[in-house]
DNA sequence: ATGAAAGCGCTAACAT
DNA sequence: ATGTTAGCGCTTTCAT
């Protein structure tokens, strides 16, 4: 086995032009092809070019990265960063899916992706630096309300598109909403519901806010009373006051509850097992996102899906296009599907 | 807004130094330290490392990430290669526990972790010409049989630790396989069971090789019949064969079915599901994984509990030693632990 | 306590 | 068709 002593004794492209007996600029163009608009494939005489490839062959030479993302200013890398805290958790689904997209994207276009480590106990500045530092040429960013590094970001010369929420000043991609929400509201009118619990999130984000505006709008056009609860979003249990209202007398007792994102609506579920409340007979149930799962789930929700891979994906292609100085569209919006399950 | 025209016109190391009138070796040291040996912090008078940092402060300089690899060496940039593909599903629970090892590894270790893509349609020579090109400074590998570019790393300078299962020639991390089976084959024998069906994997590898093989074992020290079942590995469906075990006659059919991996296990449940056979009553179901989704599953499985995520951190610091040339253990094999649900 | 020089591996621009 | 020069931003070594 060889020594594991670093790259060191790795051979160069100096390597290579001496063992041909050319010199180092004829063995980068034979190896790699003239950047520039250049004069086509005269440059270097076919005989030359493949002996210089098959001098490299031989002597095991790889391109070094690092000296050609210096070179080149270009590093074929896109870095996600997320606002909420350092981990990435893949085991929500949201994030799963930003991943897969991410990943996705990434593939299309030929570039490697940078999860980011360490930011946790990092300032504002020290992220901010580390992110336009130049190891990455590209960047997707999943905000979170009001993070100081977005907003530098948008300041910044790194080509950046934002997820999920719309940011001011930088290009976003989201799903539909809006229009979720009035499938939803629309559906369960017809469903003949008259009442709703509608839980929404305790942070103030731009999505959350949308959904539960366009609900209530809608909901008001369909004679939809709804009832407004904010759990606490970390555990997603159900409230004293949730539970009271479902257990109260049957005159003011919503006939469903709408969940603004479906890991609420999943751990709402879970709690009605537990408590004996019986979905969809005592009451109704649905969410919004699509989660889907390897693993068989409980209950199949009612649901509007939202395409998080395919907004993800769509993102890469907008960085991808700023990269190369196009412009692109400040919004992005991505149709969303009212999934009908058993919950509602 | 700031022009998106690339980071050219970032402030270099030069301009601070300009800026703050001194040599930019001295503007190095004062921003990053020395760093050798080096004699302390005598090198730079007090006041004028203050003005330095201020100057750069006021400049918004950030150093050149590239530059610094390129000089240092190093990237600090961790990469992680699967053999399966060019995709890493984060929506399968393994991966999902495997990026999210790698992201907690990365983070203890202030690196980055870099997620290879377009690895799809590339040759062994490209793919390890891509990984051994100097972008990352080490290497977790999921490595799937026979695997020609695990091959190559094998013989490689750069530092890298196997996932999952064993390499010759590269450090492992694994699960105690053969400690699981044996625990599951016990835990059931005691239950009474004098029948297994045993699901295993149709590719040859290594971890469910010694699943199978130590469970045979064990379930033959306490006179367990054991039937092998191939389902077709990518959907996991029940086969005819299976099926007509199950609902045959009763002297020759299994009281249980062991799966070497969770997802086969949850296909099973739900074929068991949708042909009206009862677990645990008709027939018992077990596990090899221990996935937690996020999601209620419609049954808790019986499995036995493996630490992928732990098992990846490991990695990550087996990578770090080898980066800074210590020696690791060539074998590194976690507990596991019987979670005993209720479908067995 | 600070400065000057050299060079990491590569390619664009300008010779020949 | 090929060679020479210069320099990307940074740190290490050796002067002062």
């Amino acid at each position: 086995m060889s020594d594991k002593k670093g790259r060191d004794n790795q051979p160069t492209l100096d390597d290579v032009a001496k063992a041909a007996g050319v010199n180092r600029v004829t063995a980068s163009i034979a190896l790699r092809g003239p950047r520039p608009g250049a004069r086509g494939g005269t440059r270097i005489s076919e005989a030359t070019r493949q002996r210089i490839i098959e001098t490299a062959r031989e002597l095991g030479y790889a391109p070094n990265a690092i000296a050609l993302a210096f070179r080149r200013q270009r590093t074929d890398l896109i870095g996600f960063y997320t606002g909420y805290g350092n981990a990435v958790d893949p085991h929500l689904p949201f994030m799963a899916d930003v991943l897969h997209g991410l990943q996705q994207g990434c593939a299309r276009h030929q570039q490697d992706l940078v999860i980011y480590g360490g930011f946790a106990r990092h300032s504002t500045n020290e992220i901010y630096s580390a992110l336009v530092s130049g190891k990455i040429d590209g960047l997707v960013v999943l905000p979170s309300p009001q993070n100081p590094v977005v907003e530098k970001l948008v300041h910044s010369y790194l080509p950046a598109v934002a997820i999920a929420n719309t940011v001011a000043g930088l290009p976003s991609v989201t799903v539909d909403d809006i229009g979720g929400s009035q499938l939803l509201a629309t559906y369960l009118a017809r469903k003949g519901h008259r009442r709703v619990l509608y839980r929404t999130d305790t942070v103030d984000h731009v999505s959350p806010g949308l959904r539960r505006r366009s609900f209530l709008q809608a909901a008001a056009a369909h004679d939809l009373e709804v009832i407004v609860s904010l759990p606490e979003s970390s555990s997603d249990t159900m409230t004293a006051a949730e539970h009271a209202l479902l257990t109260g007398p049957l005159h003011q007792r919503p006939s469903v509850v709408v969940c603004w994102v479906d890991t609420s609506a999943y751990a709402f579920l879970a709690d009605c097992a537990h408590y004996g409340i019986r979905v969809p007979e005592d009451i109704a149930v649905a969410g919004f996102d699509g989660i889907v799962g390897v693993v068989p789930p409980l209950y199949r929700l009612t649901t509007v899906r939202a395409p998080w891979r395919a907004v993800t994906e769509c993102a890469v292609d907008l960085v991808m296009q700023l990269i190369e100085n196009h412009k692109v569209p400040p919004e992005t919006t991505l149709p969303v599907e009212l999934i009908v399950g058993e919950t509602a």
